[in-house]
RNA sequence: GGCCCCGUCGUCUAGAGGCCUAGGACGCCGCCCUCUCAAGGCGGUAGCGUGGGUUCAAAUCCCAUCGGGGCUACCA
């Protein structure tokens, strides 16, 4: 049976990490095994549901190069994979259901659900509705043509129990006095999560449910729904959930979890990819690093692990940093050019454009987000605003500044040629003539020529920036001094 | 409250009775390299929640206990 899954995401929100996570091993799965990988659209809630949402998950699906093979705005013989355009065909099942006496009609009113939890609740037992608030058969046909309002639910059979072989969790077993008689269809005719899923899981032939384990405790509903249609429930693996560092379901309270956040403060959809692949899965051979095709190679379900674990951004960025420097500088170059100009308001001419390609191989080993190349180069292209106060304490008021620059600037201005070989020598040579070590005698040109004492490696950066420049800066920051 | 899941360094994990005085990675600390910062190299820090069993032998099996998490919607 060829592999079939899903990612089913309701587009009530943006695609977060955690959702991306469960895509990521739906995805390596499917291309592990030769299956299909699927997009679907779970929109029954339609007062949450937004198109913005929709196009949010699609655009960084895209992004990060999880393509699915079917789905949502890539069609495929199911339609349009939205729910939102099957409401007929869930309502058909929910009636084929009533029919056969898998489903009722229910009256029991909020008031007395809540009650009878609370009873339960006081009682000790299990708050599961189980049916037993209805009206009798009798009455049932005069209250549906006194058009009362009424839900559809599904008859859990009881006594009874549900059984199945989790992927991630193996042997679970639910008693259905566990399980409420869950609502299929609402008042007002639209179906439900459990009642949508589970028939498009069935009609789409989907052979493994992959997905968070907040949805374990509804499985039984599913098997039970996919039973009732008279199919063979999919084969499920329950994934653990993301954690806050406080140990908390992932969520907004701690930090950034949009998708689009990450993607914008600079993080490498590789690295995203192998880092999400880390939480939960081990590649083995205490490996870290692997491609998506590496990772498919090995992806094993059954070795997925069941305990939750915690989001951990600095790894995340310290896996960007090794993708970084693994790029070719060209590649460096292309994927940070436009920040670059964006930070700087207007784009790079072909000298400029010339500086960033000579310094791009240093400023990509010292890179762990591609957000922050702008400011390590930024003063290639700009003169500086004011030099970092930090730096300019502690190396410019001190008795070496004023030496050192001095010193530079005689040997600089008569140097020829100008390049970083040359350079180091004529500034080795000052060393000497001056008596200060390096760090002394180096620090204050560095602080004038890019106004902090972190920059890449000096001597290039003087060759880069050119001598005219360079001797500009020495002399304004020298003439700014005490 | 009920049901379910989970429990190895701070974090992610390897570990499927002896290979474990528990391995790797991030982080942190130190040293080296060094023009700063990174990167890199080397070294270090730190863990089997607890209590009982089973066994010649347990991180690995069993029980209990404690702890954390999830579900318990006309949300998904």
């Amino acid at each position: 049976m060829t592999v079939r899954v899903r990612f089913a995401p309701s587009p009530t929100g943006y695609l977060h990490v955690g959702a991306a996570r469960t895509a990521l091993y739906n995805y390596l799965f499917a291309r592990a095994n030769d299956g299909t990988f699927i997009l679907r659209s779970d929109d029954t809630d339609t007062a949450r549901s937004t198109d913005e949402f929709q196009e949010d998950i699609l655009e960084h699906m895209q992004w990060l190069g999880l393509e699915w093979d079917e789905g949502v705005a890539r069609g495929g013989e199911h339609g349009s994979y939205r729910q939102s355009d099957r409401y007929g065909r869930y309502r058909e099942v929910a009636h084929d259901l009533i029919a056969d006496g898998s489903a009722y009609y229910s009256f029991a009113t909020p008031d007395q659900l809540e009650s009878f939890k609370q009873a339960a609740r006081e009682a000790g037992t299990s708050p599961a509705y189980d049916g037993s608030l209805e009206p009798l058969d009798a009455d049932i046909a005069r209250l549906i043509s006194d058009g009362e309002s009424a839900v559809v639910r599904f008859r859990v059979p009881r006594p009874g129990e549900t059984r199945f072989t989790d992927i991630v969790r193996d042997e679970m077993v639910f008693d259905h006095k566990q399980v409420d008689d869950f609502i299929i269809l609402r008042s007002d005719g639209t179906p439900t999560y459990h009642l949508a899923s589970t028939v498009d899981d069935v009609d789409y032939g989907i052979t493994h449910v992959i997905r968070g384990e907040d949805l374990l405790s509804s499985t039984p509903k599913h098997i039970l729904l996919a039973e009732a249609m008279d199919a063979d429930p999919a084969t499920y693996a329950h994934l653990s959930l993301l954690m806050g560092p406080d140990g908390k379901k992932l969520s907004k309270r701690h930090g950034d979890t949009a998708m689009s956040a990450y993607r914008e403060a600079g993080l490498l959809p590789e690295a995203i990819n192998n880092y999400l692949a880390l939480l939960g899965w081990s590649l083995g051979d205490d490996e870290e690093i692997a491609s998506i095709s590496e990772m498919i190679g090995k992806f094993d379900l059954n070795s997925v692990s069941k305990n939750p674990a915690v989001f951990d951004p600095q790894k995340l960025e310290w896996l960007n940093g090794v993708y970084i420097r693994d790029m070719d500088d060209e590649e460096f170059v292309g994927r940070t050019l436009a920040s670059v100009e964006d930070d700087l308001g207007r784009s790079l001419s072909g000298g400029e454009r010339a500086q960033f390609d000579a310094i791009a191989p240093l400023v990509k080993e010292r890179t762990k987000l591609l957000t922050e190349v702008a400011d390590q180069v930024r003063f290639l292209f700009s003169d500086i605003d004011e030099y970092d106060e930090k730096s300019w304490a502690k190396v410019m008021d001190k008795p070496e500044g004023p030496v050192a620059l001095d010193a530079a600037a005689s040997v600089l201005s008569v140097l020829e040629p100008w390049t970083t070989e040359a350079i180091e020598g004529a500034l080795r040579g000052m060393l000497e003539s001056t008596g200060l070590n390096a760090r002394k005698g180096f620090q204050p040109v560095r602080v004038a020529i890019s106004g902090s004492t972190v920059s890449p490696p000096l001597f290039e950066c003087l060759e880069i920036l050119g001598k005219v420049e360079t001797l500009a800066r020495i002399a304004r920051a020298r003439s700014e001094m005490k």
